[in-house]
DNA sequence: AATATACGTCAGCATTGTTGACATATATCG
DNA sequence: CGATATATGTCAACAATGCTGACGTATATT
C-alpha cells in the first residue's frame, strides 16, 4: 500500500525519468535549432513563420496552398499574412494550377532560393555534425524514434527510406 | 566542370536529402509534440510559455529565476510575465533563497503539480510509445543524435546516463 | 443550375518574444 | 564601511504569429 518511491531501484521512476529526458531533449534541440535562423530572419525583417514557408516551398516546388496548410497546421489566415509578404517581396512566385486553375502553385524565386540556403545552412551543418558524431547506426535509431513520435501516418510517409542505389 | 547533379547516384545530393529529412523530422515531431498541451492550455487561459515554466520548475524544484532563464533562453521580462501569472494563480510558489536571500526559489504547488502532470501526460505517452516501438538500441541512437544537435555542453550535461542500479 | 472547393481578405484579439529604462534588496570586494 | 556587482522585479511599447469570424471570387463538380 505504499506509493511508488522515487528511488533508482524503482523501475517506474526510471521509466518516467527516461521519458522526461526525451521531452527535454526535444525542447533543447528545437530551441537551439531555431536560434540561428531566427537571428538571420530578424535582420531581414522576417520571422520564424516566413522561414517555414520558404523551407517547405523550396522542398516541395509547385505545392498548393492547401498542402502547405496541411504541413504547417495553421489557419489560412495565418499563412496568408506571411505568404503575402513573401510574394510581394519577391521570394515566392505563384502560378495558376494547370489542371485545377483554382490552385495557386508556389515556388521559390532565385532570391527565395538564396534565402532558403542561407537560412538552413546552420541547420544542415548542425545535423551533419550530429549525424557524423553519432554514426550511421545511431542515425537509424534517431529516425525510428522521431517517426514514432509523429501523430499521422501520412507524415511518416514523407520519409521514405534513403536509397544509395547500391543494389 | 559540371555542377553536382541531383541524382540518386550523387553522394552530395544523398547527403543533403538526409540532412533535410532530419530538419523536417524535427519540425514535424515538435509540431505534434506541442499540439495536445497547447489545446489544454488554451482552455485554461494559458499559453505554451506557461507550460515550459511549469515543466521546468517541476523538473528542478527550488530552481532560481536565473537558472530558468538560462534554460528557456528568453529575457527576464518575457519570463516575468508568465511567471507572475502562475504565481498569482497559485501554480507556483516563491521562497527566498536560504543562502542568497536575493534569489527567489521556485517550486510547484499541489495545483501546479496537477497541471504539470495533465500537460505532460500526452507527451510522456508519446515518448513511451515511440521508445517502445523503436526498441532500446534505437533509443540510444536517438539520444546520441539529439545530444549532438545541442549547442552547449552544459545542456548535454543535463542528460547523464540512466542507471538501473544493476552493477 | 446548384453546390462545393481553393484561395484571398478584412478585422479584432491573445500570446509571447523583443528592447530600453529604472528600482530594490542583498551580496561581495577593496 | 562604502562602492560595486548581482538577483530580481516592473513599466511601457512594439513586432510576430497564432486564433476566430465573416465575407468574396473564381473555378470545379454534381
Amino acid at each position: 500500500m505504499t506509493p511508488p518511491a522515487k528511488t533508482s531501484a524503482n523501475p517506474l521512476f526510471l521509466r518516467d525519468e527516461e521519458l522526461r529526458q526525451g521531452i527535454e531533449m526535444l525542447f533543447y534541440a528545437y530551441r537551439d535549432f531555431i536560434a540561428e535562423p531566427d537571428a538571420i530572419l530578424r535582420r531581414s525583417g522576417f520571422g520564424r513563420a516566413h522561414h517555414r514557408v520558404i523551407y517547405f516551398v523550396g522542398r516541395y516546388p509547385d505545392t498548393t496552398v492547401s498542402a502547405l496548410l496541411d504541413i504547417l497546421q495553421i489557419t489560412k489566415q495565418s499563412l496568408s499574412r506571411v505568404l503575402g509578404q513573401l510574394v510581394r517581396d519577391g521570394y515566392i512566385q505563384q502560378v495558376k494550377g494547370p489542371q485545377d486553375r483554382r490552385q495557386r502553385l508556389l515556388r521559390l524565386t532565385e532570391k527565395g532560393r538564396d534565402m532558403e540556403l542561407k537560412l538552413t545552412e546552420d541547420q544542415r551543418a548542425r545535423f551533419a555534425r550530429a549525424y557524423r558524431d553519432a554514426g550511421v547506426e545511431a542515425v537509424d535509431g534517431f529516425r525510428k524514434v522521431m517517426l514514432g513520435l509523429l501523430t499521422r501516418d501520412e507524415d511518416r510517409d514523407r520519409f521514405k527510406r534513403l536509397d544509395n542505389g547500391s543494389r
